[in-house]
DNA sequence: GTAATTGCAAATCATTTGCTTCGTA
DNA sequence: TACGAAGCAAATGATTTGCAATTAC
């Protein structure tokens, strides 16, 4: 059992936690040791769903809880950042990669050759996955939104 | 004015989706040459919000509409491919990639050293924005889903 | 003791669905 | 003409919010 492994793992956390002003509360460690014990991301959805905490924390908790813990840097979220899907017009052979400003939301397409496109045998041969394909996000504060920032 | 450059692809798009079986309608039209004319990614929120569609095509019209052309291959959707935001426990100076089954959803963390960190200071240079960070998701078919495919 | 956090219930909001009408092929 | 697609309205479902009760510090 990784009891202990990740039962101090949790009190790191935790401590991480009231460091940024959070209260050790019943809902928040459950969630962490959730997410701890987790080999792979959760969505909120799966989250609030979990055995572990359905019954037990209001998915209002639960939500309340993902917010503030991303916002002090405790989770990191995955995705879009705003969530959200994005459509754009498939081009044939075409694949492309995009910058996205976190304040302002604005999308830019990068101009550059996928650095990324050279990996994918070596990553197939390693993962056993087959069909590889991949998206490559950035994100960034962009050139007004950060002159903007800086008076 | 692009007008011509633009109603030339436009017209090839459509062909493209008559050739799969979709029909010639205005909100068909209204939507590709939306997409067609945007400089970036929109979500399906900003879709059905522009002044273009608003009050001409119907919001549930729009939401079949892009569904039908991603499933025919004409649209690509960003982002996490099944559109939820993913939490998970972020580690102080450790950045994770992951790989994600299409087939039954299952995310791998992926163990290699990443090979876009080292473009960023480039891409920053590039593109003027600041505090640079970013997300590479692969996609693929995982082990066990491509040994239940081939039976 | 006091302010933060929870739980519950009600409110939102985006997205989906059913069904009738319309328009393309 | 006939079937696919649109439009409208109602249903769904996840996330959010208000507020009173609870709990950590």
């Amino acid at each position: 059992m990784s009891e202990s492994c990740s039962k101090k793992t949790l009190a790191e956390l935790v401590d991480r936690c009231r460091s940024v002003g959070m209260r050790r509360t019943q809902a928040l460690e459950s969630v962490l040791n959730l997410l701890l014990n987790s080999e792979s991301p959760m969505t909120a959805g799966e989250i609030v769903e979990a055995p572990a905490l359905k019954g037990h924390c209001d998915p209002a908790t639960v939500y309340r809880l993902l917010v503030r813990l991303e916002e002090n840097g405790i989770l990191r979220r995955l995705g879009l950042r705003d969530r959200a899907a994005h459509y754009t017009i498939r081009h044939a052979h075409h694949h492309d990669d995009y910058i996205v400003c976190t304040k302002c939301g604005s999308i830019e397409e990068l101009e550059m050759e996928c650095p990324v496109e050279a990996l994918e045998a070596e990553i197939a041969k390693k993962s056993g996955f087959t069909h590889l394909d991949h998206e490559l996000e950035f994100f960034g504060v962009c050139p007004s939104c950060t002159a903007s920032d800086s008076h």
